[in-house]
DNA sequence: ATTATTTATTAGTCAAGGCTAATTTTTTAT
DNA sequence: ATAAAAAATTAGCCTTGACTAATAAATAAT
């Protein structure tokens, strides 16, 4: 597999895990950044490849086989960003980018030693499971924020954007992984929500920060 | 820089460090295990970029620029080194071709915390010198063990050839970087040597060995 | 049921990095 | 000084992964 197959297969991999039964070209091409004319050609290698059922002009569907490296990367993506939080410092917006490179290192040596050396970490720095060597991933049931009620509490657990932007706000309101919240109010008109956070600070937000925070409901 | 130009650039500095004042499209062919026409194509290609004065048919010098360059990429291969032998526990005649793989990572920032992490190290586990951010190597006076003289005294710094095949040969017979040796002698015929290894242990070895074990001498 | 619109595929082009075969230049040997 | 050998370059082709423009298929709207 080439870095790029590796990147159209995760993409594609995270674009079916909502639930969606198939993944359009259209929406490869958004994720991917690239244009449609370049997916229908990967998707036919892909397809070729057997990590994905292919029907020209219906999507695809991703096979077992293309989960299974979609996942193997996936675990290496989110064991190189807490190599990255945990041993460097990295902050949690710095280290995507990097973790998009080291991720498509080959050497399962490599892998099984850092997982060693991180202590077999359970989550991502942006509290995404990450996958053993098996590619089992043990998924807790976890709700967007903007869809909770008024009253219910729960704790964030991880988030849906890793871009900086979005981290780095987080960051500055002081919200973050393990926090404990409660919904003190929403707003039906936009969908905006006031929240507690650890029992001591209210915090609003809108609702397109609302849908990137995901709760651990309690 | 793409990663195919900076593989041909280390090359080419590594062959022009032994004093070489040119170096041909042969011996980066070799080097690079590509052939002599793919060479050319590159050299051309670098000449445009400025990293190396390309002659057609005289073979080519490093510039200044290209040098920097190249000592950027070899920093980042014996930093990663390190933290395979250092952190993860990789033996030294693993590392080489993850190193190969990892030095091409692009992020300024991850190799200052490497090196931090890893106490700024300034030798790989090969006893190569690590040069610093700006690209300055402390090199210590070396001389290759097949040169050395009856009698004569000193201590194992580095080795040439980091193939595994050599360096588990190493290990088997306990010649290992630090060790103290003393020339015990030398059979002019085939250019063998035989040695005494931590003032106990005698080891014999062809001259094919010898020139690739580095003594600083004492 | 047609037509219009959106979505997707194909055709053709490009750059990077390889290769082989043919050619040119330099070097070595007579 | 010339011929032979070696070294290097060029020409032409291939694959990967992009792109644009043209076309085709599927979907939505009348
Ligand atoms: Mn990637
Ligand atoms: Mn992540
Ligand atoms: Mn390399
Ligand atoms: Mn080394």
């Amino acid at each position: 597999m080439t870095t790029a197959e590796e990147n159209y297969l995760k993409a594609i991999y995270h674009l079916s895990e909502d639930g969606k039964k198939s993944v359009s070209t259209n929406d490869v091409a958004r994720e991917m950044k690239t244009k449609p004319a370049s997916v229908s050609d990967m998707l036919r290698k892909l397809g070729e490849k057997e990590m994905i059922e292919y029907r020209k002009y219906y999507g695809v569907h991703i096979t077992e086989e293309g989960k299974r490296m979609a996942l193997q990367t996936v675990r290496k993506h989110r064991l190189w960003e807490v190599f990255l939080v945990d041993k460097l410092n990295f902050a949690w917006d710095e280290v995507h980018e990097v973790a998009e490179e080291l991720e498509h290192i080959q050497s399962p040596l490599l892998i099984q030693r850092l997982d060693a050396y991180l202590n077999y970490p359970k989550f991502d720095p942006h509290g995404d499971p990450i996958p053993d060597e098996f590619g089992d991933v043990k998924a807790k049931p976890r709700v967007a924020l903007n869809e909770m009620e008024i009253d219910q509490m729960g704790q964030i657990v991880a988030v849906k954007d890793s871009s900086a932007a979005f981290l780095k706000y987080l960051d500055k309101v002081g919200a973050y992984i393990g926090a404990r919240i409660k919904v003190l109010d929403k707003v039906e008109f936009d969908g905006s929500i006031e929240i507690l956070v650890d029992q001591k600070k209210n915090l609003f937000m809108s609702k397109e920060v609302a849908v990137n925070i995901l709760i651990l409901q309690s």
